[in-house]
DNA sequence: GAGGGTTGACCTCAGTGTGAGAACAAGCTA
DNA sequence: TAGCTTGTTCTCACACTGAGGTCAACCCTC
């Protein structure tokens, strides 16, 4: 039997019914802060709870059907320019026999991270959505709490060797900007100076715009100077966090 | 309606036919060089081919699925020992339609890490696995290509900035069998005496046994100390590649 | 419009980690 | 025994980092 008859006389039912979703992780910078796209879920199982978005995969590649999940949820749609800009990655997949009450559920989780996104469109599919500090997010459904905080630490690890930090900010940005998303993603604050000289030290991570920002900050200093997102995709070298409690390892 | 009454009403058909399938990069040093586990398709489709091992989930976590057929195709059980020390991980998923001629197939990655193991057992279902070097893998069937150049590139990050490099060699071990893992994942050389002082100066990569190798190499040397894997998940500071060209970015 | 506080950009200095090379003795093969 | 290989330890020059200071531009309040 050659390969075209065999795929001809297949069954697919053949196979246990498994259903596959995807997950977001969508963070974001507001106000200083580190937020995580949550929605409240209005059907059971866990009704009423908040989880992270997420849905059935489609006839659609698994990066498709996270980014029109993504889409679904904040209201805002391809091609309008702000969704355009974000970065999204495969974070992993969770598949727990009993993760999901109804059947078998495979999810493929995302990781998507965007500059300062607008607040949900009330009224549209995406009413029950809203932005939390991922410091304040309590229990959640399924095993997203997990899920969640698999992205945080991929975010996290991310910053040091990636030019990551650059997805939060707009497309020109200051040093000061970029330095307040790490202070953000790792909770805590990074020498101004030191950050300043590593960040126009390493090739491709940041290049001048030539420009000044139009006026300074709310509290004074000088118009700090405007920079675009390099070439690099890899850091060298790498940014590393300050020095974890050694303990950790 | 309640939680338990929804449940119970619920219908799993309503939603498309998938399959899940866990496919394994399992790798190996064999002679200094590194080996994946491949196996050739006996079944349509792609029969004759060239292949990872995997198959589909069944009622199990994705890692014990992952664990039954790294066990399932090179004869070993586990509790048989060498199995034990396998080290596996999650890679990623891979979704694409079209990927498997079937019909739509969901496949979650899984890495896999081992000292040498054995040929796998003829007249075994393994007969027909084999360990090939993977600097001479041809095609493979579905998107296996894709999905090894991945695990490889995950399995040389990783040696950066974990202790991984221990799971490639058994419980006791000397600096030399060490660095010659780095070297066959690397495809580098590195400098024997900055190897030495960077492993020792790592807390917690490795400790010492107190002990010495009964005799040396095989070309002569003093009799190398021996060491076991210390309890470092992380190894601080990273232990960085020689530099790519800059050009890689 | 003068002054105090804040900030961006830059610099210095000490400490740490790295790459490259060399020294030396133990142990192998011929 | 001779000659070679290898494990282990040093040395030295250089790069990178953390901590702190300097200075001028700029905001706000008085």
């Amino acid at each position: 039997m050659d390969e075209r008859t065999f795929l001809e006389g297949y069954d697919p039912a053949g196979f246990p019914a498994v259903a596959v979703t995807v997950d977001v992780v969508a963070l974001t910078i507001r106000d200083g802060r580190l937020h995580v796209l949550l929605v409240e879920r209005g059907a059971h199982p866990f009704a009423g709870w908040r989880a992270l978005p997420g849905g059935f995969v489609r006839d659609e590649t698994l990066d498709a059907a996270a980014l029109r999940e993504l889409a679904e949820e904040t209201g805002l749609r391809p091609g309008e320019g702000a969704l355009d800009r974000v970065h999204l990655e495969q974070l992993r997949s969770y598949g727990d026999p009993g993760r999901d009450p109804r059947m078998r559920v495979i999810s493929v989780a995302y990781l998507a991270f965007a500059p300062s996104l607008p607040d949900p469109r009330p009224g549209s599919d995406a009413a029950g959505a809203f932005w939390v500090p991922v410091d304040e997010v309590a229990e959640l459904a399924f095993d997203h709490a997990a899920v969640l905080a698999d992205g945080l630490d991929r975010a996290r690890a991310k910053l040091e060797y990636t030019p990551l930090a650059t997805a939060f900010v707009g497309p020109e940005f200051t040093i000061a900007e970029l330095r307040a998303v790490y202070a953000a993603v790792w909770g805590e604050e990074l020498h101004a100076g030191n950050f300043h000289r590593k960040v126009l030290s390493v090739p491709g991570f940041v290049e001048s715009t030539g420009e000044t920002a139009p006026r300074a900050g709310e509290r004074g200093g000088p118009k700090p100077r405007l920079y675009r997102a390099g070439d690099a995709r890899l850091l060298h070298p790498a940014l590393l966090r300050p020095a974890r409690e050694d303990g950790i390892r």
